[in-house]
DNA sequence: GTTGGTGCAAATGATTTGCAAAAGG
DNA sequence: CCTTTTGCAAATCATTTGCACCAAC
């Protein structure tokens, strides 16, 4: 499988042993296709190779982050969530009140980390945004 | 003291009860002038009353919250971090190299706001946004 | 063979919760 | 009085860590 074989060059380039256990974390996150918990990521690998620890999938979703292909986000919610990141920068709309989410292009915020690029010499990371508020539907609802 | 009798309004008016605890925690946020943690208000309070709880402080904390007169914010610390939100809404730049963390004017994220209201109708709480990125001297420093 | 990686089990530590006693209105 | 709030102590629960064994290279 291709996807395995890029990911297994990009750990030995970097130095990190190639094991299973790393390939299907990592694959599991690149198939899913949205956020995954620590504990959606262990069962997802577990069809596969069932005795894996959730701290192994800890110690590796930290590796894929330094090596910028997983992105890290504290939604709200009790868990981190863990996300591929080798496609698009893109962000949520979270809200506070019915928890539903949806995706924000990256050109919204573009600006913002223009601006404090130049005026403070600021490198925002801003691959992956998480903005808090009250959707419209739930804005609505509460009017009635 | 004007800041309490305003606080002990303001509780009265949404149905809660005023207790000194309430009080010393509000006064704790509104004067630190900045983020405290949840221990941080404890001991500030503690040098006036000192029995009160943590627990109790978490409970307050949430209560003002609703009221929207604090806000709780993860600065990727280990805890959460509280602040006093009558003032102008700002926010943080905050370095992920050297942790050293500095404001960043609201009239940055206004537009933010607007474009994400008129296109999605969803109301932004961009009251206290963090930010977290490399700052020019870890920037520089990391050029050597 | 070395070194780094894994599973297991135990620790961590901020936040939450149950409950009886105390205090607000 | 009748609730709400508090302090205390215990629970929670995601994440981290120590360590002995195992697997990459």
């Amino acid at each position: 499988m291709a996807c395995e074989q890029e990911t297994a060059n990009t750990l030995r380039e970097a130095g990190f042993r190639v094991t299973p256990q790393r390939l299907l974390v990592a694959s599991a996150l690149r198939h899913a296709g949205r956020h995954l918990s620590a504990a959606e990521i262990a069962d997802e690998v577990r069809t596969v190779y069932p005795m894996v620890d959730l701290s192994t999938v800890y110690r590796t979703v930290e590796m894929l982050k330094r090596l910028q292909l997983a992105t890290v986000t504290d939604m709200g919610g009790d868990d981190l969530l863990f996300e591929w990141s080798a496609g698009e920068a893109h962000h949520h709309l979270i809200c506070s009140t019915c928890r539903r989410m949806q995706v924000l292009d990256h050109r919204y915020l573009e600006r913002l980390a223009e601006e404090v690029g130049r005026d403070f010499g600021f490198q925002a990371d801003l691959q992956h945004f998480a903005i808090f508020g009250v959707c419209q539907e739930c804005r609505e609802g509460a009017k009635t």
